[in-house]
DNA sequence: CTATATTAAGACTAAAATATCTGAATATTA
DNA sequence: TAATATTCAGATATTTTAGTCTTAATATAG
């Protein structure tokens, strides 16, 4: 199986957006990100709880609690997420694996990959959470 | 950690291609592979041997014997060699993981998604590893 | 025909990723 | 203050991926 982000971060991704599209303020419980977006609870809570310690949200203990951004959406893109969950290092891996890869020299597809997985980065950080939270057609959230 | 292939297509990829390099008909044991591309034996060992099954290779017991390409190299792009570890899912799938996502409900970078992805379709398609290895500044392959 | 160098196959182990469970801490509300 | 709903923390379990080991099969060369 190939996938360019564990699922761990595909979780992450999924519930900062969530919470993106809620009011700085209230707070969200993992019992209903959970529910919407169909993330066992467990796993979802350890990596909402590593997002706090990182900064990406805020939490609150008891009734009423729950977690929200950590930070005006318009601070945060996905590049955050991803930098935060899984690394960057795929930045600077070749993508066939050769540890020698690089400018001078590159495997066969060295450059194509270059163009590429920039193209990926810029897909991550030209837009905030708050203008992608704003004009999305909701992405099939579990109905409550 | 995110990577696009998982370490084992990245294995397959770099020994394929290594193969390419050679005349068709002479074999290139285990032994040489694991030393020039620094790839666990055993491991090794078992993933051509998938590629054998899959035709991709051939294979020969006894002294002299070996692995070789199964087919012409011109016959062979990387995405054959994906196709055949990774499998083709990452053509698919969402990229950050909403199971509903789809071109009539799509996620917040869908349509980026989508071309990128593209993209590396056609960096695996688009040459054969025979004019791969033509024009390759070998990437390094450890020294005899 | 025998010794040897190889692949084939499958069992096994190790490590990493994914997922679950439990009890404690804490905030809210009645 | 007591009951409750939540996160926090850490231990445990499961699954997948990565890697190892051992024995058998087979081809070659002497």
């Amino acid at each position: 199986m190939s996938l360019i982000f564990s699922r761990q971060c595909e979780y992450a991704l999924q519930a900062v957006l969530y919470l993106a599209l809620k009011p700085l303020d209230d707070m969200t419980s993992i019992k209903e990100l959970t529910k919407r977006l169909d993330i066992p609870y467990h796993f979802l809570a350890k990596i909402l709880q590593d997002l706090t310690r990182k900064g990406l949200l805020s939490s609150l203990k008891g009734p009423t609690g729950g977690f929200g951004l950590g930070m005006p959406a318009k601070d945060i893109t996905l590049f955050h997420i991803v930098e935060a969950i899984d690394g960057v290092e795929f930045m600077h891996n070749c993508v066939m694996g050769f540890p020698e890869c690089s400018g001078k020299n590159p495997c066969a597809v060295h450059e194509k990959w270059a163009n590429l997985r920039d193209g990926v980065y810029t897909m991550l950080v030209s837009k905030n959470i708050a203008e992608m939270a704003k004009n999305m057609r909701k992405p099939e959230y579990q109905s409550v």
